[in-house]
DNA sequence: AGCATAAATAATAA
DNA sequence: TTATTATTTATGCT
């Protein structure tokens, strides 16, 4: 699948700078990529492999895996729920904890076959008792996953003008400031510091996006 | 720009049951919202208040808007396309251009009946006729959405002999060079910078398929 | 009606 | 895993 393929060429050595424009295209050969790296190799890159699979695998239907994979994704997002919520009501159930990039990695493949084999029963069976609970509402659903019902989004932030101003005087002195001063500055502003924290991530962002198009441009 | 990136995921005949989802889309609690804020009521806000429909609005099936919009998230999800993808193609194909706002509107209902009512079918005829395409393979899709058929492919470059061997050159002491290095190099070369990169890609594509070895491993 | 960007989510690095 | 970056979605403005 393009996903596989995605996460194989990020991973490949041979890929020097991740082009967007290469990345969407799927373009990228999931055979180029070295499985031999002095890691473990990821299902994403076996599932292509077959004849090439490793001893110790044979037990595990990778292509199984990755249909799993695929379908769970687009189960779970039917169901309206994010990789963090998955995460979170895995850890909060079960015995073992899994973080939202544990999740993530599993839809991209992006993990032993060994690894997948565990957690795979896991998510089938969370993600089938989470259906059922929706059939009978998302109330329901979003008691079983565990979170407040009616989380509403955070109301988009205006900033003053001179806020701004102020913001980017500390972002041109320094464009990562410490937990520490983000809430200091974030006092000083009399703002939230999670607001305050974003704005710089955002900023960032922006800058990064101009200046990559600046040299795009050269 | 990076728009259509890397989630291009789970392509394939997968059809998702429309059943009683929670997208976020659904998630928020229409029947809290106030209508009359001074501006005109939104579809999200009205579908749950039949009895308060205005005038002028008789002829629209608001459930079945609702329906819709529920279920174009969840289509496009499942073709793993972005909101920006499909203003974008919507902008490249049809008449009137749609942002990524535009979208993002309509599946949260964040729209008046009108203009729902007359953008339901654009969506409708094109995600058919993606997913249709789809069908075909990932590839369709992405051609179909990324889709300038009057786009030219670029022409192919031609290296003069001397530049084919200071490319080697280079190559010989450093396959991969990093984002700085394939600048300065194409700079003396005065070629186009992304023609240098692909080159150097190209080149160790060769290499890897004649060697068989991985020279790549770190 | 849509830009700019804040907030949220997914992906990657550490 | 946690921390951060990258990408997508949502929304205040006008």
């Amino acid at each position: 699948s393009t996903q596989a393929s995605v996460t194989t060429a990020t991973q490949s050595p041979v890929v020097i700078a991740p082009q967007p424009s290469m990345l969407k295209t799927g373009a990228t050969h999931p055979s180029m990529a070295p499985i031999n790296c002095g890691e473990l190799a990821k299902v994403g890159q076996l599932v292509n492999k077959p004849q090439q699979t490793a001893s110790g695998e044979e037990g595990i239907n990778l292509e199984e895996i990755r249909e799993f994979a695929k379908n769970f994704k687009i189960r779970r997002l039917s169901l309206g729920l994010t990789q963090t919520q998955v995460g979170q009501a895995l850890t909060a159930t079960e015995g073992p904890a899994y973080s939202q990039s544990a999740i993530c990695r599993f839809e991209k493949l992006d993990i032993t076959p060994k690894s997948a084999q565990k957690l795979k029963p896991v998510l089938e069976k969370w993600l089938a008792e989470a259906e059922h609970w929706n059939q009978k509402g998302q109330q329901n659903l979003m008691e079983f996953v565990g979170g407040e019902p009616s989380k509403k989004r955070k109301r988009r932030t205006s900033f003053t003008p001179q806020a701004i101003e102020v913001l980017n005087s500390y972002f041109e002195k320094n464009a990562l400031p410490t937990g520490q001063e983000i809430t200091e500055i974030a006092r000083e502003l009399n703002y939230d510091r999670e607001v305050v924290r974003v704005w710089f991530c955002n900023r960032r962002q922006t800058l990064k996006n101009t200046s990559k198009i600046n040299v795009f441009q050269v």
